[in-house]
DNA sequence: GTCTATAAGATGATAGAC
DNA sequence: GTCTATCATCTTATAGAC
C-alpha cells in the first residue's frame, strides 16, 4: 500500500490527499504543497490548474481505493463481522498514520462551501461505504451472524455514522485509544450469539 | 429561546455562531459578519479584538447554553429515555434551523488549525455532553429502562459519536430527514422491554 | 461605537523565461 | 516540467477621524 509516488503528479496527490485528511479542503493550500514537496506553486498548477482539479483526481483515487480494499475484505473475511471489523481497522490506520481522518467525515464536514463537483464525488464515495457496509450487515442477518436489530440499511448507517463521528471527535482526547475502544463495544455489540462457547452445554 | 439580540456584541455573536456552525471556524470571516451584520469589521474588531477572543465568547456561551438545556431536560423528562429523545431533538432543530451543526461536531472537524484557547473550550463542551449522557444512560440502567450493552460511559460515548457523525453526514443527502430515520432507529434500538405491549400475553 | 483607510500576509491563479 | 514574477482577492488586524 504506502509505496514512494514515482512520478511528480502522483507526489502531489499523496501530499495534498493528507494534508486534507488533516486540515481539511478549504484549509489546505498549494503552499503548504509547495512546502512539502519542494516544488513550486507554479508547477503544481501545471498538473492540477486548479484547487478543485486537485480535489477531484484526490477524491476519484479515493473511491478506486475503497473499492480495492472493499474487494479484498470481501475475499479474505469470510465472517461479516470480522469484514467490518477489518473495515473499521482502517479507520485505525489512518488515525495512527500520521492523524488522518476518512474523507468522507472530514470533506462532508467542510460540506457548504466544498465545490460542486467535488460535492458530487464525495456523494458517491459515501454512498460506496454505505452500500457495502449495508450489503455485508445483510449477509450477516442472512447467516444470523448478527442480531436482528433493524435491516440491513439503517445497520450500515449507524455504523458508518458512529465511525466516522468517533472518528473525527477522537482527535479531541487520546487520538485512536479511545477510538479503539468504542469500535471494539460496537463490534461486541452485534453478534447474535456468543462468537464462541465452552464445549459444555449443560 | 430564539430572541433577537439586544446589543451589537450580542448580535455578533448570534450571527458568528451561525457562521461557525454552517461553515466552520476556519471558513468563516469578518467579512462575512459585516454582510450579515451591516456594521463594517474594524466595529466587530472594537468588541472582539481577534477571531480568536469572538470564536471563545461563542463557545463559553454554547456550553451556558447546553448546561441550561441539560438542567432543563432534567426538569422536564422523569424517563431517561424521553431525555435522551429530546437532546436529540436539538439536534434535528439546528439542522432545520439553517442547516446548522453542533459546535462540538464542526469544530472537533477543524481540530487542527484550531487556535488553543478555542481547544481547550471545546474539549470542556465535548466532555459536558458526554457527561451529561452518561449520567442519563447510566439512570436508564439503574432502571431497567435501557438494555444493559455496555456501561454507562460507553453508551453515552456510542450515542453522541453516532449523533454527530451522522449530523455532519445528513448535509449530503436529504438533511435533516434521514437523520431523523436514524435518531428513531437510535432511540427504538435501547428499550430493555416493548414500551407498550397489546394487552393479550398469550 | 462606528467609521475610512490601510497595513501585512495568505490565497488561488496566470504569463512567460528556461 | 519547473521556475520567477506578478496578479487580484481575501484574510486578520490596527490607526486615527468623527
Amino acid at each position: 500500500m504506502a509505496e514512494i509516488a514515482a512520478n511528480t503528479r502522483d507526489r502531489i496527490i499523496e501530499e495534498a490527499e493528507y494534508l486534507i485528511q488533516t486540515r481539511g479542503y478549504d484549509s489546505f493550500s498549494f503552499a503548504h504543497l509547495e512546502e512539502r514537496i519542494g516544488i513550486r506553486k507554479a508547477s503544481i498548477h501545471h498538473h492540477f490548474p486548479s484547487k478543485t482539479d486537485l480535489g477531484l483526481e484526490i477524491v476519484k483515487r479515493f473511491r478506486a481505493n475503497c473499492q480495492g480494499a472493499f474487494d479484498q475484505l470481501d475475499r479474505e473475511c469470510s465472517d461479516p463481522i470480522d469484514r467490518l471489523k477489518a473495515y473499521a481497522g482502517l479507520f485505525i490506520q489512518a488515525i495512527e498514520n500520521g492523524g488522518r481522518m476518512c474523507l468522507c467525515g472530514i470533506l462532508a464536514a467542510g460540506f457548504s462551501t466544498l465545490p460542486t463537483p467535488l460535492l458530487k464525488q464525495l456523494r458517491s464515495a459515501a454512498l460506496e461505504h454505505e452500500n457495502w457496509l449495508s450489503k455485508t450487515f445483510q449477509e450477516g442477518l442472512e447467516t444470523k451472524r448478527i442480531q436482528p436489530r433493524g435491516d440491513a440499511d439503517s445497520l450500515a448507517q449507524r455504523f458508518f455514522s458512529s465511525l466516522e463521528g468517533a472518528m473525527l471527535l477522537s482527535r479531541m482526547n487520546g487520538g485512536s485509544k479511545k477510538f479503539k475502544v468504542l469500535v471494539a463495544e460496537l463490534l461486541g455489540d452485534l453478534p447474535a450469539a456468543p462468537p464462541r462457547r465452552p464445549k459444555s452445554k449443560a
